[in-house]
DNA sequence: GAAAAGCAAGAGCACTGCTCACATTTGCCA
DNA sequence: TGGCAAATGTGAGCAGTGCTCTTGCTTTTC
């Protein structure tokens, strides 16, 4: 099972998520490509354990990152985040696209497996933000929210335990499909031909004026 | 040949782009799949195809909705602007994921073909930035912008002739980066099941805010 | 030592992109 | 109208894919 979950990392790196093959795999596992459904039901069911995979070492990238710099300020801590995301997914361009790219075809990620991994990422600029808004360095966003997305803001600060308030939490949200979309601009080479000769720079910029943004 | 785009694109919407099959085109079409070769090079000739469609498409539908809202405000054209990409995202999510998702396996877009209609969307957004600059409705962030960075601000302000200030032209770009991630995020299901029950008014207030952030 | 699991093999099905030699149809020009 | 060349369609074939099923071997368990 290690070896297969190994075998199909590896292959990521040279292959999108689409073209992920299983008779690769078991060619590489010197096995009969048969063989392969003994221990893993379905292309699918390896892509499960990949995505799980994926999304658990990128969380501990991101984690990692931010306690490394356990002394800087919240904000501080949040371009971190930003940044180690950026990092690893340009390192892992595959795995990044099996997380946030085109799902593939008929695959639907079962719930009960990839929620819990995936909301690792978004927990963590939530938590600096809780961290912030405690410590009274987050200004709450003026201006209103519809009931409707103030009802769904709420649910999610009852599930996280989050006191900053709903405006927050939404520019929280926001903030963190704005930083996919940027790296996905990055790693999908959105941004034209030699546009941005340096997109670090580039992306340190606008990340920070997110995060201004979200009122930290 | 319109015949076969037309399949393709009809394709498209039961089917994700990395899955677009030259055979099944040739099937509905009532002809044997080697004679779509005499119309088509290869399966990437018919993506660049419908790439170009599909911005085309795309690109027709913002600038019309901002047309046809063109006795408001530089700021309000902009949240149309988004809003309507959004909705034809969301109305044709295989032809989204064939311009902004993972891109296909071996293929690259031919710059030469795909960069002009790419950049019509853009294109829009920064036109109505230099709209409301000229009009002194926008007030230009503060905050240094690094050389490199400004740099290239430079570039595409020479480029598209625009006058604004290049921390305003880089406002532009990340809320480019970002519209497109948030209607990544719904259209590939990224917030968790159930999280939005309003997906549009989320949708709204993130992009208002990301429209401020601007200086609009 | 025998029965029962666990594991691998290999053939086979339906599908994909793509090539190539061959047949047919079409349109144009003398 | 006849003929010829270009345009178009055919079908077989190659290499690859996911997946299923039957067969056989090996290892564990009783």
């Amino acid at each position: 099972m290690d070896d297969i979950v190994r075998l199909g990392r590896e292959q990521l790196a040279t292959v999108t998520p689409a073209e992920l093959s299983l008779r690769a795999v078991a060619r590489e596992l010197g096995i009969v490509s048969s063989a392969v459904y003994r221990y893993v039901k379905d292309r699918d069911e390896l892509l499960t354990l990949l995505i799980v995979d994926a999304y658990d070492e990128l969380g501990a990238a991101v984690e990692d990152a931010v306690a490394a710099a356990a002394r800087r300020s919240a904000r501080a801590r949040a371009l971190v985040a930003c940044q180690a995301f950026r990092e690893w997914s340009l390192r892992e361009p595959s795995r990044f696209a099996l997380l946030f790219g085109t799902p593939v075809p008929g695959y639907a990620a079962p719930a009960e497996r990839t929620v819990e991994p995936g909301t690792r990422l978004p927990a963590v600029l939530m938590a600096l933000l809780e961290e912030a808004w405690l410590a009274g360095d987050l200004t709450a966003p003026t201006g209103s929210v519809p009931r409707t997305v103030r009802h769904d803001m709420d649910r999610i600060r009852e599930e996280f335990g989050l006191s900053a308030p709903a405006s927050a939490i939404a520019r929280g949200l926001g903030l963190w499909s704005a930083l996919v979309g940027a790296v996905s601009f990055e790693v999908f080479d959105q941004y034209g031909p030699d546009t941005l000769s340096d997109p670090a720079a580039f992306f340190d910029l606008h990340m920070e004026a997110m995060i201004t943004g979200v009122g930290f």
